[in-house]
DNA sequence: CGTAAGTTTGACTTACATCAAGTTTTGTGG
DNA sequence: CCACAAAACTTGATGTAAGTCAAACTTACG
């Protein structure tokens, strides 16, 4: 198989100075069996024998890289170790969505399975590292393992919910629930991570954030300034820190008529 | 286990003609493999020797019932035979969205797999038949087969990304672009399935139209006079007819600003 | 055949978008 | 490290697509 253009732009690990730039290196990738991320990453079904085998190399790409783009042959599941990125997908007319704002522990690439090809361009938001999955790998070692099998379905599935939840918010919501609930999950995300769910760094623009929300930026810019206003959270520019959640979930659950 | 909730309501499968009206099972299923809608249903890559056991039993069920519940424990994917559908999300508030409008051929029930319950409510917009796939089974039978596995990855995926498109539009379009691709989206299904793709009948009101677009029932109606008047199409309560699916495209693919 | 559910259409309101101008932050090269 | 240009952000004034409220009409079903 020709190298996916993503290859060509792999920055060799920088662990062991000596290790040959990536592309081989299966045993040597330190493996997941001890990773911090595993349990967020792949389903809890996944079993200790097949940890190591799954990940084959490591990529380091830089803020502003693209990971993969729309159209590109489907190789390969992504896991995000370090760093964070979103997913785009784009409208015939060019109006551009905001499918997913993925940080460390998430999977990404999943809807590439059926099509063979991926549907979202994933643009990275600061240097990051990712875990590479090849999928026909993935799929090998699954056929002679059940429970691998299982967690292959259930990241398949997880996905499908999550993008169910962001339908239901997208369909149903006000600006001001829709940010809400934004902030609330990520901060949900963040806490499930060991970060401090209180207080994050936000790697989006207000326009990525508008983009993700079906929101313009200066509505997204106007809401920051009044849930800091009504002292629901503390906004500076990127860094945000929430100071009343049950206020934040308050507008989420209540019903806008 | 205890037998799941939709389990309890169906009738043993060999069964005679006289049974209790809502959600009867119809008998042995006759297996996939003479099924006309194998094509939409199973991915391609489907190996003929697994077709004819993956469907357990055939269910009927009746306008307004329901076939699954949200919140009921996962336990088999559901095709349609005949019939239509759809599926139900609800926010914390109470607001619905309707996450999908399902036709023959579609396969439902996917997102349960990763949480061990469905998320979404199944109610059933015409008198329909199902057939049943039981989960373990299909996870059994794929254990033994790689081209199966393959098939329930790239019905999951196919999952996913259908989700992405549908929130694209929510996320991205004006009402009229919303309810062209609706009309557009559900000509190019019917034509799948052999049915004509320029008339149809909307099994949905213009409220659940309008839950699945995310917006209003008298805006959905608007619309449909509006199309109406312009020549793009022809409506007449729940029957529609495209006349002019070139303008109709060309709504969606021209960008709003 | 009658009643309830669904649909259409109009008048009015509103949440968010758009346009615009000024301020702050970021990142780069001297 | 600073300077300065570009990008990102904030805030106000105004516009508009879609929502809300309301009333009359049509369709479907028990």
């Amino acid at each position: 198989m020709a190298a996916p253009a993503i290859l060509s732009r792999v920055i060799p690990m920088p662990l062991p100075k000596s290790m040959p730039p990536p592309l081989r290196a299966v045993g040597a990738a330190p493996g997941c069996s001890g990773c911090v991320l595993r349990e967020l990453c792949l389903p809890h079904s996944t079993p200790d024998e097949a940890l190591d085998a799954i990940v084959t190399q490591r990529l380091r790409v830089r803020r502003g890289e693209t990971l993969v783009r729309r159209g590109d042959p489907f190789t390969a599941l992504y896991a995000i170790r370090s760093g964070s990125c979103k997913s785009v997908v784009t409208t015939p007319g060019g109006q551009e969505q905001v499918a997913g704002y993925h940080i460390a522990g998430d999977v990404m690439g999943a809807e590439g399975i059926y099509a063979t090809r991926y549907d979202c361009t994933v643009a990275v938001l600061e240097d990051s590292e990712f875990c590479v999955m090849p999928f026909d790998r993935l799929s090998a070692l699954a056929r002679d393992n059940r429970d691998l099998q299982r967690s292959v379905n259930e990241m398949l599935s997880r996905e499908i919910s999550r993008e169910r939840r962001l339908m239901l918010m997208l369909g149903t919501m006000r600006a001001e629930q829709r940010l809400a609930a934004f902030l609330l999950d990520l901060a949900d995300r963040y806490r499930a991570r060991g970060y401090s769910s209180s207080e994050f760094i936000l790697r989006m623009t207000r326009e990525e954030i508008g983009g993700h929300l079906g929101l313009k930026l200066e509505t997204v810019s106007r809401l920051f300034s009044r849930f800091h206003q009504d002292g629901f959270i503390r906004v500076q520019g990127k860094e945000v820190k929430l100071i009343d959640r049950a206020a934040l979930q308050q507008l989420v659950d209540t019903a806008p008529a």
